[in-house]
DNA sequence: CGTAGTGTTGAGATCGATCAAGCGCTGTGG
DNA sequence: CCACAGCGCTTGATCGATCTCAACACTACG
């Protein structure tokens, strides 16, 4: 049997217990296939469910005003979507399907029981959650300071990274089922300027674009050139409650 | 005896129990004053400890990269500081004393006890720290859709939205310790704009500033332009477990 | 075979940056 | 009491990265 992908993105930081795997099981045990462009959160809404992506990309699109729009997050398979709308009583934001996929719904109040039946996954989905807005911190800093080259390249890196976790992108070459109009959206760029970015990097060497995918040719210095550094690597389990068993 | 401003803060969202407010106290029991300009977290330092912060103004800057840097969040007191931060074992931003003030350091052990002994306490704060992160999208949108003087703008009327939880910037006006070119490291802009940007706004009529203060002469009017919506507004507190006494 | 979505290309416009200089405090040391 | 340094703020001139606009090509699909 293989195993859940929100375990294996889970066991890359802890090796989870019995219990726990149960437990993600249990929140997992409701799969709802979707489509691609399917709108699972609408602006307005009330949330009550959070999601285990199970396959698939997920964006979550800002309101549109005056013809500005943005995508503010992408979701990849194994990531748990609702974390950082926890607060909200109504959405605020829409969820959108970027391709066909699977999605596991479950109640908040399944974090509630996660606190008391597996309180060391419950710390771990909180770090993990830290991360998230440590990431959004990174992007505002390439949005504030940073040219729309290196906004772009730090994409990339980025999202690689956020891959390998799940083991996708071997050879630094992985699939990207984005459209250039969106990939503006996620960086406060103009499709004009994207296609003219990527052709530029194409031409220098440092990417290859075909179908769909993307591959990095020179990984390690475009790393280096936006200072990239995984978050994930270095995650700190140190203060984590024992396990249930 | 005035209570806590964390306990004052949390209380706008459900009223606590005598043992949550023992345990937030549990949480503040050792105080420290720090100055203006202190840095409490060091980049590259290891991270052990939270900190309510009790009084004054904290914030976060970025690395410096090629003299670029920024500031991706400012702390208001009876905010928790170091949520954000939970899943990194060592720092990669700078935490400094934006005035002097009070902290109260706890470590993060103190987060997985709160699971155990004021579990509606964590909900709570996982909440709370949710909507850091919906605001941290909002200014995501800001820097990649709206022109600096609605940033601008945007930065006011969400500064005195959180402000107004502790009850301060009665009157639509309130102390704002930061220079200008804070102000811009802040909003992703040059100093130089925001000056510029200021006494626009003055001209108009739809602020005034003197002596590190602001005061929003047309906020119903600013709100509208930039679509705020406040978000501690609207809480979901209907997940949380019950309160243990 | 028309239509809609996506990608491509070039010309021109602009917001906000950069550069540079000066002003007015405040604190410090002689 | 003065000289000076440093910092924050102000102002104007100029520049350039990125946007805007507009047209066209290609594909997919009903």
């Amino acid at each position: 049997m293989t195993e859940s992908c929100l375990v294996t993105r889970l066991e890359n930081f802890v090796s989870l217990t019995e219990g726990e795997k149960r437990f993600v099981a249990y929140l997992e045990r409701e799969e709802r296939q979707v489509s691609r462009g399917d709108t699972i959160m609408a602006i307005g809404s009330a949330q009550e469910n959070l999601y285990v992506l199970k396959y698939g990309w997920a964006i979550v699109r800002s309101r549109e005003e005056r013809g500005r729009r943005a995508i503010l997050r992408i979701y990849l398979p194994g990531e748990v979507i609702g974390l950082a709308e926890l607060g909200l009583g109504t959405a605020i934001h829409t969820l959108e399907m970027r391709t066909d996929g699977a999605i596991c719904p479950f109640p908040r109040e399944a974090i509630s029981e996660m606190y008391e039946a597996a309180p060391r996954l419950a710390a771990l989905m909180t770090a993990i959650s830290s991360l998230d807005q440590q990431e959004l911190r990174e992007r505002l800093f390439a949005f504030g300071r940073l040219r729309a080259e290196e906004r772009l390249i730090q994409f990339f890196v980025a999202l690689r990274d956020r891959l390998a976790i799940t083991r996708i992108g071997a050879n630094n070459r992985f699939h990207l089922p984005l459209t250039q109009s969106e990939i503006a959206d996620y960086l406060g760029l103009t499709p004009v300027y994207v296609n003219k970015l990527l052709q530029k990097f194409a031409r220098e060497g440092v990417i290859q674009t075909c179908d769909r995918h993307i591959r990095l040719l020179q990984r390690e210095m475009l790393e280096e050139r936006v200072g990239h550094q995984s978050l994930y690597a270095s995650i700190d389990t140190s203060w984590f409650p024992r396990a249930h068993s």
